[in-house]
DNA sequence: TTGTATGCGTTATCAA
DNA sequence: TTGATAACGCATACAA
């Protein structure tokens, strides 16, 4: 239709500046004529590059998640790529079988949450040979290259904090994920060991939300007296301490006179909320962009360093006495 | 390796029926220690089937969507389709890449969310000839099937319930969304219609968050004589309803004596918040199945209706009085 | 600046 | 039950 070979049209799509203006011009009138969409596939096919990259989340309506995946996928947008997204729960014979189905579509780089996965898994990456990302967690032995934080020392941080601010009694809220739960077990140690007292555990063993963060205060005020001993509870994460809140409101106990509430992740609507809560911040962004951006150097052959460490920091507001 | 051609093998694969027991043991024995994976490029361009599904949504952020779009993945998931997602903002144009950039991976269907879309999308998919769905809201002139609820009798059933509790002032708080702004266009225009008096509407602009209800409750009791007047405000969504709750707790206006305050989506945190919301519910599971189950009965060519809607109902909690 | 020939790894068709 | 062969629609190497 434009009088042209068919080399000639995919050079026109995929470097225009390799074809005359006279006949870009036909090619483009062609292309438009006839609402002319190139195939993808034949192109991954002949050029062994996808410009796809996989990206496996435990959960998609956590609102923590999402929002990393939202800056994830708009700088691998920016470099042509598109995402080929899957939920994995927080199952890791899930996860295996999701990189099975994502490695056939032959992504060119490949996002996984966490450091811990199946031996199946990590032989199937391996094998693929494309540049792998593990994201949130920080591996001495990553599968390729790894963005994420640690969170025993996050945790240890917020345990300074506490002690720093004359608290002794403290309790958690944990949910169940690993990473959660890493982050409790370094609290409670170095909560004690810096001079407080046991720590008190309530594991609600699903995924966080404020039911659960009620329900989970609920418990704690039952075992402890916090007329007498001004306690901290800290969650692990800001949804938790929402329902903490809520609960404590409810009863009338007042916060943070009567009782410290700490979230984990400086959610948008934490300082929002009554009382402003209090925070470990961590930037979802700066992981997201530094996870895409690893990726792409490697694709690209470019060196990326193993590991890379995102900084987080203390939302000071007001749930918290200091 | 395993002694066989290389159709038997994609027969092993792909029907594993038409092959006899002795060399589908070789195949897959051979498969495990070479650790091959298929290529789905290939195969889809040689079957012309990519059992892949797009889906555009405005916001992977917004829990609404999220919810949906696990619902949507879980059942398409089912019967081997992988997702494609995209963001496309609330803007028509970036729909229109978006929808451009998929249509060039050739998905078996496509997903997208609203029914207002450019003359050019609109052109695109036509083209494709592709299964295509439109969700939550209802159309009389789909682009191939549609799947939502009708807003404006989901807002028209609202204000008739605040009518029919005794309510004669109101107010809304509205995100800026083009389906938000529908319902509340209706539930105006009914309330008044019904008895009550003029609508006061705050319009947000943007996305909806705890923090641009709290602003918007501000600016309606500036407005507003709420001791004099029990006002009902109908926000268009849970997340608005939470910060006009939270507001009025800070300014110690009593909710629902005082004040009535009613959601939008119920959202699994509307009964856990102080007091339990009162919101519309919409069943946000079933569209995603419904949609999802629309596009793989078109794409195994048996009959869809054009139009399938999904019912809503009122979700008794006690921020209305009644 | 443009074109020819070839191959990417599957599935579909037909034959044995 | 298995195999040979020809597409599928592009990109790459090379030639003109």
């Amino acid at each position: 239709m434009a009088g042209v070979s068919q080399v000639t049209v995919s050079r026109a799509l995929s470097d225009p500046s390799k074809v005359s203006k006279a006949t870009l011009d036909r090619i483009q009138a062609a292309i438009y004529a006839t609402g002319f969409v190139p195939n993808a596939a034949a192109g991954a096919l002949a050029s062994r590059r996808s410009h796809l990259i996989s990206a496996l989340v435990p959960s998609i309506t956590n609102i923590v998640y999402s929002s990393f995946i939202r800056a994830f996928s708009e700088r691998i947008r920016a470099d042509g790529y598109q995402i080929l997204l899957s939920e994995t729960g927080f199952d890791q014979q899930d996860e295996e079988t999701a990189v099975k189905a994502h490695l056939s579509r032959q992504p060119d780089a490949i996002l996984l949450t966490g450091i811990h996965h199946s031996r199946e898994t990590r032989r199937m990456l391996l094998a693929s040979g494309i540049p792998v990302v593990e994201v949130w967690d920080i591996s001495d032995t990553p599968i390729d290259t790894c963005v994420g934080f640690d969170h025993a020392a996050a945790a240890r941080t917020v345990a300074k904090f506490a002690i720093k601010n004359g608290y002794r009694t403290a309790a958690t809220i944990t949910a169940g994920d690993s990473r959660a739960r890493q982050r409790q077990v370094s609290f409670a140690q170095h909560f004690q060991t810096a001079g407080g007292f046991p720590v008190m555990d309530i594991d609600i063993g699903g995924p966080a939300s404020i039911a659960a963060g009620r329900t989970a205060l609920t418990q704690i005020l039952k075992a402890t007296d916090v007329e007498n001993s001004a306690a901290f509870v800290f969650c692990s994460s800001d949804l938790l301490a929402h329902g903490a809140l809520i609960e404590a409101a409810k009863r009338g106990i007042v916060v943070p006179d009567a009782l410290a509430i700490m979230g984990f992740g400086d959610q948008d609507f934490a300082a929002s909320l009554e009382p402003p809560l209090t925070s470990l911040r961590v930037d979802r962004d700066l992981l997201g962009h530094s996870a895409a951006e690893a990726l792409i150097a490697r694709i690209n052959g470019h060196p990326v360093k193993d590991v890379t460490r995102i900084n987080f920091e203390i939302a000071l507001r007001n749930t918290v006495l200091c």
